[in-house]
DNA sequence: CAGGCTCCTTGATTTACATCAAGGAGTTTC
DNA sequence: GAAACTCCTTGATGTAAATCAAGGAGCCTG
């Protein structure tokens, strides 16, 4: 299937020049996966409904058919633009729904009473949160934007509702949540057992990924996150990053350019996230 | 309400002597909470259902009313005996059922690629495991009984369409895996910037207070794993849990003997955590 | 475009934990 | 009941990352 891809952030200027050796614009655009024949929409048109969204492939609507993605076009009642730095949810607060991302890219911490935080993880376009608020019916952590985003709002009852009707949006719902749960146990396998190498490697590798499947280069990218943020996640302090990034770019596996990274040699990052043992 | 502990653990000769200074005995049997008037049942006259069972305050059937709890009794297809050390399910297998853990003990555990591994969990009587499974239809981590213990199968499928009858249940599955999230959430904020004793101190806070929701001490508890185990947990060696250990017992705050610990100071186990602020 | 931001880099030093190593306690096996 | 386990403790040493510190680059503001 082929997919064009329609540059949608709003002001890219700061990006123009900021990378000259780069090859595409924007490495990281703000999204926007428009089927084949649809051609750009103007936003005002499109009817807040999962069966006109750019980001059915990767969203909620995933594996629905025609017939049971018009049932649930209604799990959205809105959508919400939320400015960079501001929250989406805070801990504490009461749980009433799941956001799905449309636009942007957003980060989820907690924090310990002393006031100790991590970064649990950063999410972008198509990614689903608010989980952590229905055990106790209220939010266990901050959810922030990292730059301008926009995100359909799903109020859970809703959902719950229609997933007792349509069976695939049922299994959905719960592979997101498991695939949260099977996300966290690998970050606690590099949380608990990494080097600080071996954990950005594998940060910049799943970051590539992630944007590659939302039509990105597969060997640049442009950081959402501050190197604080980015050791937050990682546990490690900022200058361990710092000092991560430019070994990284000494041993010419990446280009570094402020938060713009390129990939040289993915294999290498590969390698030092799982080391060959040597026979 | 009052309730009965029963012990109805295998073989608890070599507890007998091995805390002399404990009051009670065994700090963590292998389970049995049994409801006011029912009486301690022959486990041969039990059906398997979950209306029946003495776990029903803390696994699944939580919050159902008695005509949803009947209507959820054939969710438990068996029920399934494992012995120590061995696994309920392992990385690669096929996902079919979730697990209500009975009796016994559980940890379970990741692996990188190269052999590191990184255990996730632990798991007690009441608890679920299998979750990691429903995303990909094949489980992401290996399940490892630390003791002798019996499970209860819920073949996922049936849990799926239950749930979308009573939505008591399904209200429940979704809290299940809310739950599971934000503890993970929890450990990786333990990972991400705690130190050794933080991390152990907060460890036994939560083992004991959830042995305490199933009827045992406050302050006493039977370690089900090895040092080197919860090392792996909490991100450190082996030798670093046992001087950590070592570290709290000179201090006062607790006995140690072997797998037996005693909290003399759960308050100082606090404080650890969550270091007061000198103003 | 000067001044004040925030964010990032790099160097010097410290430190918490890992690693290496040895021995001991308790348990299981035959 | 001795031998061979596994698991745990403790000491000596090494090291990866934290901390402390300074300066620089880009960006926003007036």
């Amino acid at each position: 299937m082929t997919r064009t891809i329609i540059d949608l952030h709003q002001g890219n200027t700061m990006l123009e020049h900021a990378m000259p050796t780069a090859k595409s614009h924007d490495a990281h655009a703000s999204i926007a996966i428009t089927p084949v024949g649809a051609g750009a929409l103007n936003s005002h048109t499109i009817k807040v409904a999962c069966s006109n969204c750019n980001l059915r492939e990767l969203c909620m609507p995933l594996g629905l058919s025609p017939t049971e993605l018009e049932k649930i076009d209604d799990v959205v009642a809105s959508r919400r633009k939320i400015k960079r730095g501001a929250t989406l949810f805070r801990n504490g607060e009461k749980f009433t729904s799941l956001y799905a991302i449309r636009t942007g890219f957003f980060k989820t911490c907690v924090a310990s009473e002393d006031g100790r935080d991590q970064v649990t993880g950063f999410q972008m376009a198509g990614e689903v949160v608010g989980l952590d608020g229905i055990v106790n019916d209220h939010h266990t952590c901050d959810a922030v934007a990292l730059e301008d985003a926009e995100v359909c709002v799903m109020p859970f009852d809703r959902i719950e509702e229609l997933s007792r009707e349509v069976t695939s949006l049922q299994r959905h719902v719960h592979k997101i949540m498991s695939r949260e749960i099977v996300r966290e146990n690998g970050v606690m396998l590099l949380l608990g057992s990494m080097r600080a190498e071996e954990r950005l490697a594998a940060f910049l590798l799943n970051l590539v990924q992630r944007l590659h499947a939302r039509g990105f280069s597969q060997s640049e990218l442009v950081l959402r996150m501050t190197r604080e943020e980015i050791g937050s996640y990682l546990g490690l302090k900022l200058e361990t990053v710092s000092r991560t990034f430019s070994k990284f770019v000494d041993d010419g596996i990446v280009e570094v350019k402020q938060r713009h990274v390129r990939i040289l040699n993915t294999d290498a990052l590969k390698d030092i996230v799982n080391p060959k043992v040597c026979n």
